[in-house]
DNA sequence: AAGGGTATCAACCGCTCGTAT
DNA sequence: AATACGAGCGGTTGATACCCT
């Protein structure tokens, strides 16, 4: 639907001129060539002298969101949906933000990530998926299972993914760049992309649009498998030491969670958020993942693993926690 | 095969913030 | 200090692909 938008209520022969909906090859490629000799910003006047029809603010996000050649397309994968739920619970709705520690990634990918997969558990759940409650859903299911895929994935492709799951211990270097109370996270971190020529995103865009109807990612040098880099993440300023952290703005609420997790939060603190200790088996006094009570593991393998989980087994966990002390 | 429902994602909109004047 | 303007952000919408009956 590539529509000129004569709007009836426009004033101006100028902005009855002005094109909306989806972006042609044309389009794009006048972008990219404009872009490329005159360089980012100053969208208006790029808008206006680059002879496309379309307002300043649609070439930005044009660009930014699909045309700019680090953005990376294709699923996101565990290690960049288990650091988007863990930059959420800490942030929120800041897509920007989180997006920044997500080479190649854009604000928009993670919002509709965020809209379309966690916050349909959440009303499946029928919860407020901003509630405590549904944190710890995401805590104690989600997260793990995606440690799990994380660390399954390690074990098995040697060659193109970088995945490390590297126990706190053995991190001690990169661990002194924080506090003794707030360690990183060790959690795996794409590298970036690096940038494609002009040429090689006009050849991108040509495939895509070939094929732009029969997969979700036709670019294999945009594709390919790819990493997170630790010290990247490391590198995240405030980063929460742990999940309880993370999720709680409230001593009480901490408390609770030790009482309920049987657990002792600044053991926690010490042990910190990292792959080794939630992966530990469960049992493991000190991971409060592992004490969270979870559901036997079958659903590790399950074919829904990428986009849902397993409702039955959110089921049983949801009401696991009705039946707890305390809780929401 | 057709139709309806659902999921996904690109794009738009309105608002806020920062900066220049 | 006030104003204007551009850039960026988060929320929402609409098109379309996909799935199920």
């Amino acid at each position: 639907m590539s529509t000129l938008s004569k709007s009836a209520s426009s004033s101006s022969e100028e902005d009855a001129e002005l094109r909306r909906g989806p972006w042609t090859l044309e389009e794009d490629t006048l972008l990219i060539h404009y872009i490329a000799s005159h360089g980012e910003g100053r969208w208006n006047l790029l808008a206006k002298c680059s002879g496309l029809r379309r307002t300043g603010k649609s070439c930005r996000l044009r660009w930014l969101n699909y045309l700019k050649p680090d953005v990376k397309r294709g699923n996101l994968t565990p290690q960049e949906q288990l650091l988007i739920l863990e930059l959420h619970s800490k942030w929120g709705n800041r897509w920007s933000k989180i997006a920044q520690h997500l080479p190649g990634r854009t604000d928009n990918e993670i919002k509709n990530y965020w809209r379309t997969r966690v916050q349909k558990q959440a009303r499946h759940l029928k919860i407020d998926s901003n509630s405590r409650a549904f944190q710890d859903v995401i805590r104690c299911v989600w997260m793990p299972r995606l440690l799990q895929k994380i660390e399954g994935s390690s074990s098995t492709s040697s060659t193109t993914s970088q995945v490390s799951i590297i126990p706190q211990s053995l991190n001690h270097a990169d661990s002194q760049q924080h506090s003794a109370a707030a360690p990183p996270p060790v959690v795996a971190q794409a590298p970036v992309q690096g940038p494609l020529s002009i040429n090689e995103t006009i050849n991108n865009l040509e495939h895509n649009e070939k094929n732009s109807s029969s997969e979700n990612c036709t670019s294999p040098s945009i594709c390919s498998s790819e990493s997170m880099n630790i010290s990247q993440i490391s590198q995240i300023p405030d980063y929460p030491t742990s999940p309880f952290q993370a999720m709680s703005n409230s001593d009480d609420y901490s408390t609770l969670l030790k009482g309920y997790y049987n657990v002792d939060n600044s053991n926690y603190e010490m042990e910190t958020f990292n792959l080794a200790s939630m992966s530990a088996p469960q049992g493991d006094f000190e991971n409060p993942v592992g004490d969270c009570p979870m559901v036997e593991s079958n659903w590790v393998d399950s074919d829904l693993a990428d986009s849902l989980w397993n409702m039955d087994e959110l089921w049983q966990f949801w009401k696991l926690q009705e039946g707890a002390p305390r809780l929401f």
